[in-house]
RNA sequence: GGAUGGGUGGCCCAGCGGCGACGGCACCUGACUGUAAAUCAGGGACAUAGAAACACCGUAGGUUCGAGUCCUACCCCAUCCA
């Protein structure tokens, strides 16, 4: 149940009540592909981040370690040991980024596993099954995820197949609720908007999928590819067709600055892989833009990544450390930037959650966006 | 003193007459948006921010249209013998 707590100009600040919580918006939700945060991060230190929800992938845990083994450990929250909120993506996005490796029919898409090659078939039921034995909070409907590139003739009949296998979604999630033995008989269905960069072809989609009485609603599609411009210019376009007394969720969005700036178009969830992947890859954020931690000129610098933060890195180490951690190979210095890239998205997310509140969003948004740099 | 093997970017090394010199590591730089990513890409042998020109394989000669590659001498390193 989404409870709207106040606005400011189209910014909405709300509450997500879920069974394992209330889930505070606009928020971030940390990404942890196999049920794992890469980078050596622990449920303590999600705890410590301020992490208010945890994203898993169907696909991904279906490959390994089976969702039927999860099932049988007690179910996602069990298995790792995390009782707030868990959101896992449908294997949607695995249509699109394991392109290379999959066939995509009426009845769902028929992937070759990455690991190991084996035929693996999703689809709409499927994806249902999968994340009922996986028992998160929130399930995401099975979706196609198509390129940028792709042109209306190709979109069209895709968003035209992803709405019919929203309602197949939506019936098996229904019937597996109803089980006796499934584990999260309160699962939630988000529903995912597509329609590439066409505004009339999201719209249209949105009025639709909105029609059919979800918890609530996505923008798929989107950073895949297309420019700042276009993806603004849709998000815009396509909020306002979905239902307002349910939340919207930017799919795999994004930059801290693409963040302000949907946050301003109305969206409440966002998840998005740069902070942890960034964080491995030692290149940090900080409120005067992004450090590369590798670079030579960070060798002797004695301060922290950012000068008064709270993360768990910042409150003892240099990055001068952190930089020969990275440069012999340490997981600790990994973990060190991935700890604090996900504290400053959390961080961001808590102020502009207080910038709402007290109706000084733009400015706040503004002076954020000034410092970034072109962040 | 003798024998043998060897000296090629910061390091390890390929090369066996067409090389303006392969590859790895290290170094420098960049990319990454519902994670096939602790990944990927680019750079540099002298010089340069970069590009072009000039230059390059221990040193000096020689043979050859052409030499890192063949020959001679020398210097250095390693191992063995005295």
């Amino acid at each position: 149940m989404y409870k709207l707590i106040t606005t400011d100009g189209r910014a909405k600040r709300g509450e997500f009540h879920t069974p394992h919580g209330v889930i505070q918006t606009p928020v971030f939700m940390n990404v942890g592909t196999v049920a794992a945060i890469k980078g050596a991060v622990s449920t303590e230190d999600l705890e410590q981040i301020g992490t208010l929800v945890e994203l898993s992938n169907t696909y991904h845990l279906h490959v390994r370690p089976g969702d039927k083994l999860i099932k049988q450990m007690g179910g996602l929250h069990r298995f790792m040991s995390w009782d707030k909120p868990i959101l896992t993506d449908s294997g949607g996005f695995q249509v699109f980024s394991l392109a290379g490796l999959r066939k995509i029919k009426e009845e769902g898409v028929y992937f070759n596993s990455h690991i190991d090659g084996r035929k693996i078939f999703m689809g709409p039921e499927e994806s249902m099954q999968i994340q009922s034995n996986l028992a998160s909070t929130i399930a995401m409907a099975f979706d196609e995820c198509p390129p940028a590139t792709a042109e209306r003739n190709y979109i069209q009949p895709s968003v035209d197949r992803t709405t019919r296998w929203l309602k197949r979604c939506k019936d098996e999630m229904a019937r597996l609720n109803s089980l006796e033995d499934t584990i999260n008989k309160q699962q939630m269905l988000f529903g995912i908007n597509q329609g590439g960069i066409f505004e009339d072809i999201r719209i249209e989609h949105a009025k639709v999928i909105s029609e059919m009485d979800l918890d609530g609603y996505a923008i798929g599609g989107l950073a895949v590819g297309e420019s700042h411009e276009d993806m603004y210019r849709i998000i815009e376009a396509t909020v306002p067709y979905l239902p307002q007394n349910k939340p919207t969720y930017l799919m795999g969005v994004g930059t801290p600055a693409n963040i302000l700036e949907a946050v301003e178009r109305g969206v409440d969830f966002f998840d998005c892989v740069y902070p942890s992947r960034n964080g491995r890859h030692g290149h940090v954020y900080t409120n005067q833009g992004k450090l590369n931690l590798f670079n030579q000129k960070y060798e002797t610098d004695d301060r922290p990544i950012e000068e008064g933060c709270g993360c768990p890195a910042c409150k003892r180490y240099s990055r001068a450390y952190i930089r020969h951690l990275l440069k012999a190979k340490e997981m600790l210095g990994m973990r060190f930037c991935v700890l604090h890239n996900l504290y400053f998205y959390n961080n961001m997310m808590k102020e502009i959650r207080e910038a709402i509140e007290e109706h000084r969003f733009a400015e706040y948004k503004r002076k954020k966006l000034d410092g970034f740099n072109g962040l």
